[in-house]
DNA sequence: TTGTTCTACGGAGTATACTCCGAATTTGAG
DNA sequence: CTCAAATTCGGAGTATACTCCGTAGAACAA
């Protein structure tokens, strides 16, 4: 699995812990909603900025949302 | 310091460590010569694919280029 | 069922990543 | 220092990331 498949997954499982929708997230991050949809359907590869917006507004550090999954362990919301 | 910062300094460390010139890593990775030196300038903001390809190029595993300095380890070349 | 929220999908437009080429500047070896 | 290799810096063009808008479909609750 390479890191655009792991950023995918791991966007979708993130967001979904946190309960966020596709659109809350996007006006979060300061994307668009459908950008939000695209990317969790790998149709673009993100770059680094992107996944900086993604990972402030999931309150995540930015290798969290690159790592596998093995290796995630999720921060609890204060 | 944030990911693309630490992509541009760990990709300049790392393609100095392997002996690779910009232009040898760039045509390694099908990228142009000039792009090459602007990432490592901070001129752009790379996509996941973008990442990819230079960790394969470099032979590194594609979160290499993007951790802290701290935490590299580089393998040796065999 | 009906209504509601979320997600998928399409298309058209804009911003920027990335290419290609040349030339100037810097760096380092001899 | 001189010479060569490496890097930086433009500019113009292409590819694709990303926006914006609407609509159709999925999920789930009342």
């Amino acid at each position: 699995m390479d890191i655009g498949q792991r950023f995918a997954r791991n966007l979708k499982k993130i967001r979904r812990l946190r309960q966020l929708s596709q659109e809350r997230l996007a006006h979060q991050a300061g994307l668009d909603r459908s950008y939000i949809s695209s990317l969790e359907r790998l149709k673009y590869s993100p770059t680094l900025e992107t996944i900086t917006l993604l990972s402030r507004a999931l309150d995540i550090d930015d290798l969290d949302l690159l790592k596998p999954e093995s290796e995630l362990i999720l921060p609890p919301l204060t």
